[in-house]
DNA sequence: GATATTACGATACAAAATCTCAATATCATC
DNA sequence: GATGATATTGAGATTTTGTATCGTAATATC
């Protein structure tokens, strides 16, 4: 919510409404499904709205699924890229990676300034991993950032 | 055309059609463009249907710009990312990037397999950049795989 | 509390791509 | 060249996802 004010927007019931919602989520989510989880009387046109305004506020972030399903995330870090499990979709930031440089330095054989870039990687997480499956239990000291009930459909 | 037969696919007119149209672009391009060149007699469905398979044979690639328009260009390379320059839109194969090392070091951090990754990166080109506009003549020695008139707007 | 805006909800609209299905074209075989 | 099994096609309906419009309502500032 302070994302509104320090940006000039006002503070609205349905922002409101909005913003708890999205606190309340777990996993990535569509507007839809966000819209779902609302007061049957805010349309979904305020809620793609004021999705907009938040992923400019870097208050959320959108991620983008292997089969082009477009999801939003609260946005913990600045600039970051997700790893995205293709198979119980749960996506984790991908921290450790400076790719910055690596195509800074490859942009320059092509005389090409960078301006910003998108990014996502698939793969299986550490659950979903067939060679995990039976080797190890599934109780392992990795945690991570999103609530996952430990196993994959 | 090769590709269809290699992958049991028939060798029909209206796929040779497309394929013709494909090699006569020069610039990255919409399925509703390519449409729009061939016989009125070939439906949209058949385009979509074609520009499919030869994305999944590798003839094609697709090209995200950063407005979210998704764009089909000729695969020169096997698997490479874009340098796609926001002015002109023109779109040059990033090479010399090893980006996937990079990723499969930082993946190992979070436990997590890697399949498959998605990466855009925008920018401006050589002749759209602005501190290069006046300081340097436009007739360079760089040549780029994309026709292009000389002039951004 | 009055007023100038911003924001809202409902719905129409748009763009992009897929689905359905009867009709047709292709290709291996004869 | 004819046949038949099957892949492919085109037209249009449909889905999906998000945006634009516009009259009404809520908000912040005075």
């Amino acid at each position: 919510m302070e994302a509104f004010q320090a940006r000039g927007y006002r503070s609205t019931s349905p922002r409101r409404a909005i913003a708890v919602a999205i606190g309340a989520e777990q996993h990535h989510f569509t507007a839809e499904e966000l819209w779902r989880k609302l007061p049957r009387s805010i349309g979904i046109a305020t809620v793609y709205r004021t999705l907009k305004i938040l992923v400019d506020a870097d208050v959320l972030c959108r991620v983008l699924l292997e089969d082009g399903g477009l999801r939003y995330q609260l946005s913990h870090r600045g600039h970051h890229h997700h790893l995205i499990c293709t198979e119980c979709e749960v996506s984790l930031d991908l921290i450790g990676c400076d790719i910055e440089d690596t195509l800074e330095s490859a942009s320059h054989i092509h005389d090409f300034e960078i301006t910003g870039h998108w990014l996502e990687v698939y793969g299986l997480c550490a659950d979903c991993a067939p060679d995990e499956q039976e080797l190890s239990g599934r109780g392992s000291t990795f945690a991570r950032d999103d609530a996952h009930d430990g196993h994959c459909h």
